[in-house]
RNA sequence: AGGGCUAUCGCCAAGCGGUAAGGCACAGCACUUUGACUGCUGCAUUCGCUGGUUCGAAUCCAGCUAGCCCUGCCA
């Protein structure tokens, strides 16, 4: 897709920016904090920040923002690195670590405290919170806010030496206890947290708040935007009281945006946990959620979530994005890109009675009509073969040109073949659908030029791959409802049907590629890469019309 | 209720005083070796509401209304 024509908010105060010499050039982060999963909300800020980065030739760096010990594991901090990769956000040299930077906090909080900015506090949590006022009413000022100069620097060197345990001391910035903005309500920049840090160990147990942190750090890198979302926009006052008081030459500016929440998926830390508690989904990459290795395990590409997150567009204004535009994305992705491959998810044999028994023959099929680059592959073709059933109806109704008793449709890229009737076992239900075959239709033109209006997809039964597949819908479906009316989650555990006997050709069945699909209708499926050698592949079907499907591997 | 922010088609979203872009979704037609794809067409006399300013307002002003965020020693 070509670029957008209109540039966002964001690229208007930048282009200002520039314009007037605020800054001379573009340097933008994207910061996580190391203790979950991104999904795709943290995809729009990577490829929002990066994708600035690159339109006004500046740099991106990648940030974690590892302030508070008792929240982050270095467990996150690989899968993170991993999926923004992934993603092809390019930070270069620039891996940093807020952490690193403690020392040259502990600094900054030093010359506050020089400036008279900010006090060691020997109130408990408890009694800040009870001193800092209401929505409503003003906070008073803390009991501990007159100190001298000297012993604030004494007593804030004695947190960081270890003489205080947890919740003893805080550092505040004199700030404004009145202020109708309660972050400025002499926030606690430093706490006391005598606690192992994955990056920097025992050598700290004093850390500071994000608030106090996060202006440094982009000061520290000479981040020239800050962008980060709306909730963000009451601490901003902060986060400029912080550089100007720090007195940074080329303070860095914060941008808020709006996150992308996506309807009927849940993306709330806590309900994915029940949901994984509970069995419904197999973990934070299971292929109904929407983290970004979920997504990129159920088959969308990078490219996919790019074409998502820039059709979203960038605004203030809080809004959910339809999952149909996601699915649009994949589909405009892949279509020129992946191989399609047959597959009949739902079989029924076709049997072609004028077709020599016992013979087969390989037939020559695109893997991509629309790309001729993917080549092609030799494809068994039998005179017996699995349909889908419903491309069979004995009684058809008004424009249905599939196979119905009397009619001709094309076999993809084999024959021409009329039906001629279907058998039923003794529950009434079709088993076998016959038909004969055009002997000069190979490939599935007549020399004739006669037309068909219906072509169907197909397995050659002798050579099928039988595959066993669950089929589920997307964990949150549009009519059940996503949360109750108490708010809690639903958790239907109806959502999943069984395919037992799926027939792959064997192209597409002998999986280990990522990047088989095949086109069924209006749909697609997908290898799993993390199962790509499992004996019997997991699939992901993605329906270009009301819902999506995930097919794990059978247990 | 004190502060901050947001309100433009079912869902996103341009627009920044000169008479409503675009995408998704949806509908119709055409085309088609999958009813997909592709192409064409249609889809806001109206911009949360009410007043005001103006030759002229989605855009400026005033007053309402609705939604989101803020009282962590989380980020």
């Amino acid at each position: 897709m070509s670029e957008t024509e209109s540039k966002n908010f964001i690229e208007t105060i930048i282009e200002k920016d520039l314009a007037e010499g605020v800054y001379d050039t573009v340097h933008t982060r994207f910061p996580p904090e190391p203790n979950g999963y991104l999904h795709i909300g943290h995809a729009k800020s990577i490829l929002l920040n990066y994708g600035l980065a690159q339109k006004y030739h500046g740099k991106f760096n990648m940030r974690f923002d590892d302030t508070n010990p008792t929240k982050e594991d270095i467990e996150f901090v690989e899968s993170i690195k991993e999926d923004i990769q992934w993603l092809g956000a390019d930070w270069e040299d620039r891996l940093f670590f807020a952490s690193d930077y403690f020392g040259q906090m502990y600094e900054a909080a030093v010359k506050l405290i020089r400036k008279g900015k900010a006090y060691v506090s020997d109130l408990t949590a408890e009694q800040i919170k009870e001193y800092r006022g209401s929505l409503t009413q003003p906070g008073r000022e803390d009991p501990s806010s007159g100190r001298s100069v000297e012993e604030n620097l004494r007593l804030f060197q004695e947190m960081k030496d270890g003489k205080y345990g947890d919740g003893e001391k805080v550092l505040r910035a004199r700030i404004d206890m009145a202020s109708p903005n309660i972050n400025m309500r002499d926030p606690v920049i430093y706490r006391v947290a005598h606690m192992s840090h994955h990056n920097t160990g025992d050598q700290w147990c004093i850390y500071p708040m994000y608030d106090f942190a996060h202006p440094i750090e982009d000061a520290i890198e000479g981040i020239t935007h800050s962008i980060c979302t709306l909730e963000f926009e009451d601490h901003r006052p902060l986060y400029d009281w912080v550089v100007r008081e720090l007195e940074y030459p080329h303070p860095p500016k914060q941008i808020e945006f709006a996150k992308l929440y996506l309807k009927n998926v849940v993306t709330g830390k806590r309900y994915i946990k029940k949901l994984v508690q509970e069995g419904i989904v197999d973990g934070w990459d299971d292929p109904r959620l929407v983290s970004i290795a979920a997504l990129r395990r159920r088959g969308f590409t990078p490219e996919s979530i790019k074409m998502f997150v820039e059709m979203c567009g960038v605004s203030k204004a809080n809004s959910i994005a339809d999952y149909a535009a996601l699915e649009y994305c994949i589909r405009e992705d892949l279509k020129a890109k992946a191989p399609r491959y047959m597959a009949v998810l739902d079989p029924v044999k076709l049997i072609i009675d004028n077709y020599p028994e016992g013979q087969t023959q390989m037939l020559t099929m695109p893997n991509n009509p629309e790309n001729e680059a993917l080549g092609s592959r030799q494809t068994p073709f039998g005179r017996e073969l699995y349909i889908e059933r419903e491309d069979f109806m004995e009684e058809p109704p008004k424009k249905y040109f599939r196979l119905f008793p009397g009619n001709e449709v094309r076999l993809m890229g084999a024959y021409l073949v009329t039906c001629t009737g279907c058998v039923k076992d003794a529950q009434g239900r079709v088993s076998e659908v016959h038909c004969t075959y055009d002997p000069a239709s190979e490939g599935g033109s007549s020399p004739d030029g006669r037309k068909v209006k219906g072509t169907i997809h197909w397995v050659a039964a002798a050579s099928a791959v039988k595959a066993q597949v669950r089929l589920y819908e997307n964990i949150i479906d549009e009519e059940k409802g996503v949360y109750n009316e108490d708010g809690s989650l639903n958790l239907n555990p109806h959502s999943l049907t069984v395919k037992d006997n799926c027939m792959l050709e064997p192209a597409f069945a002998g999986a280990g590629a990522y990047d088989r699909f095949q086109f069924v209708r209006q749909g697609f499926f997908s290898v799993d890469p993390r199962d790509s050698t499992a004996e019997l592949p997991v699939f992901n079907r993605i329906v270009s019309l009301k819902s999506s499907f995930v097919l794990p591997k059978e247990s």
